[in-house]
DNA sequence: CGGATGGTTCGGTATTGACCGAACTCAACG
DNA sequence: CGTTGAGTTCGGTCAATACCGAACCATCCG
């Protein structure tokens, strides 16, 4: 497949981003790839050959990325090779998982506000406020995805 | 000041969260501290104190976390010491830097997308899909932050 | 049974960076 | 002045981990 400069740029920025919030930088690479391939299901020997990354790394990143969902497995009739592509849902997932963090800190705040039991309200009051306002979020974040849900019907957007 | 067993262990989760979310261990268990600590403010001594970590450790978080508006400094008439507390705006400033997330992915698909510019419509879909649904977050997530913002308010949540 | 192809696991290397202790700077005060 | 306290900077150490190459496993063909 042909691999002009300018995606070449565009997947070592992927490669970047991905690595800044907690993924490994060929990860990252992987989908950015991923994203502009075609046909849009590559197996790995071929990300070997795009990424110039060792086939182990490949290996290991695929799995991780398969564990979190952002990248599946596809197969198809007679043929044995396993093939890759980005999930479905790769974005709302990650949305999905950006809001649980939501829910971490408002259990991180009911733990301290048990902590503090017997303090003050005034001094249990970063606390109170650290959960309500993660309460909040949590309440409001699906909302918002279910919103996008519909709107990405009437744009044409249903597979993916 | 007394330091339970639980407020221990809050610090400590603390420390442990902050350090998932890309920030020190350290500078995780500060920000544990200074959401419990009486008074809230305090000095880089007292933190030294109640954390058990060495000044220069907790000299340079301070400073890191004072750049990311998570802690801000504080001084008092008469007195030439700094004290440190947990930022005002804390915590919706840490919700717009997880927005700005959503602008650096959009502008990714968008570079991305004039990689591409002379691809097919099919090709390009992947990347019209992240930018459009990032676009939509981008535009709704400060809706949500304004709601907050009067529910905080109707909640006496003012001075935080 | 080879042998080729596709993929995983393992050991080692090299980089990164968090943390600490010690040395240093700077004020204020005796 | 020297001393004390508050804070920063520097050098070094230690732990974590991303990545690679090589060895290994499995499955299908001739």
């Amino acid at each position: 497949m042909e691999n002009t400069e300018k995606t070449q740029q565009f997947i070592e920025v992927c490669g970047l981003y991905f690595e800044g919030i907690g993924l490994t930088r060929i990860a990252g690479r992987i989908i950015g790839w991923l994203l502009i391939c075609e046909p849009p299901h590559q197996q790995q020997s071929e990300l070997v050959e795009a990424l110039g990354a060792s086939k182990s790394s490949v290996s290991v990143a695929l799995k991780d990325l398969t564990m979190l969902y952002l990248v599946e497995r596809v197969s198809f009739p007679g043929d044995r090779r396993t093939y890759y592509r980005t999930a479905k849902d790769m974005w709302s997932r990650s949305f999905r998982a950006r809001m649980h963090q939501l829910t971490e800190l408002r259990l991180l705040s009911e733990r301290g506000l048990e902590a503090l039991q017997d303090a003050t309200p005034e001094r249990r009051k970063r606390l109170s406020f650290m959960r309500d306002m993660n309460g909040f979020m949590e309440t409001e974040f699906p909302r918002m995805l279910d919103a996008w849900d519909k709107i990405k019907k009437d744009k044409g957007y249903d597979d993916l």
